[in-house]
DNA sequence: GTCTATACTCGGATAGAC
DNA sequence: GTCTATCCGAGTATAGAC
């Protein structure tokens, strides 16, 4: 079974009550925003404070540091993406995997500041000191401990090719995610979910003879 | 057909003569043998060029800043790993892709520092000035090409299951890559051949009848 | 809680001697 | 071609007033 539904999403606000929780949140909500919308420009803590309407130092209050800022803006953006898709957060069979999985990324296409600043993250986990490292361990963990286990199911009920490990299927769908994204990147017109739709159909139970 | 063999590592010094381009190779390949040896620590200008046995400035003077430097870098990578490997560069057929392929991904393994930048590099890539998008732009087209043509190849014998565009079947392939590259960045002890091994079994036509 | 002001560090780039 | 020296900017973090 899995941990609690929202283990990964909901806590993680280390100085909860010492500083206003209300308004980090509505922080972290507003520095998203400007990502998503003006996109990822080697942004500093400057700019994402004028962004949000404090000086430098006021936004720094409610952080640690900068690295643990940025992670925590990555940590809202799949509070929020999940929010709308419980689908893909705890998913009940692999059409509804798919289908909201699907949207999300599709989703992430629009906003590229945002895959900027996964990624960027995701490289700066290589030192396990940084904040970002224990981020990405957790939400990796956390996906594939759930799709794997949709996965497991659908196979079961052969809908899925038998053969294949569903924790090693779940980190394939995890690295192709994370892969079309760092395409995306370099080519910003990539249909990424065609990539994960070209996925799924490898992972379906071929339905009539082979070829 | 492809573009003409090694296109894209052979060539892209563009002061080529102006700066010896044999000192210039030397020291890339020292200081890929550093970033590899010791990994890649928000890895300074600086501190390669001590490295390498040279001044700040003594260094820079082969490049036009750093940004090109890691760059080619990174090109020198690709330029060493394939020059083992042909195979991967330009595969004759499935196997001989499969296989060679292998092998690189598990000597990535061994050198997480360049794992890092290529990851960090590539989130470089989304500024479309940056040095890095024109590399990842070539490389990406480069080996999508070549390989595209092999899984086509192998479609056609009855190797790959039919109904896979052979191109997005390439790009499955360099997402699985890279993705399976950022896992790694936050695992150290992953096996990463084992997810392309097991990319490469669902791509395979099914030798039996449906489960 | 928020601001202003500042301190401090780091790193890349450049000038100019040799 | 290589070094020393310097400059300059950026950016985070912090001190302290309000």
């Amino acid at each position: 079974m899995p941990g609690s539904r929202d283990s990964l999403w909901v806590m993680a606000r280390r100085g909860s009550y010492a500083k206003g929780i209300a308004k980090r949140e509505e922080i972290l909500r507003a520095a998203l925003a400007v990502v998503a919308r003006e996109g990822y420009h080697g942004a500093s803590v400057k700019e994402l404070s004028e962004a949000v309407g404090l000086s430098q130092a006021g936004l720094l209050h409610y952080f640690d540091s900068k690295d643990e800022l940025f992670v925590e803006i990555l940590r809202t953006r799949d509070e929020v993406d999940l929010a709308g898709h419980t689908d893909v957060a705890d998913p009940a069979d692999l059409d509804t995997l798919r289908a909201g999985y699907l949207e999300i990324v599709r989703h992430n296409a629009q906003v590229p500041g945002l895959v900027e600043l996964f990624t960027r993250l995701g490289a700066d986990a290589a030192d396990p000191a940084h904040p970002s490292r224990a981020f990405f361990a957790a939400r990796g963990a956390d996906l594939r401990e759930r799709w794997s286990e949709t996965i497991a199911a659908a196979q079961a009920s052969g809908q899925v090719r038998t053969g294949v490990d569903p924790v090693l299927a779940a980190r394939l769908l995890q690295a192709v995610s994370d892969g079309a994204q760092m395409q995306l990147l370099v080519e910003p017109d990539l249909d990424m979910a065609v990539l994960i739709e070209t996925l799924f159909e490898l992972l379906q139970a071929p339905a009539d003879a082979p070829a």
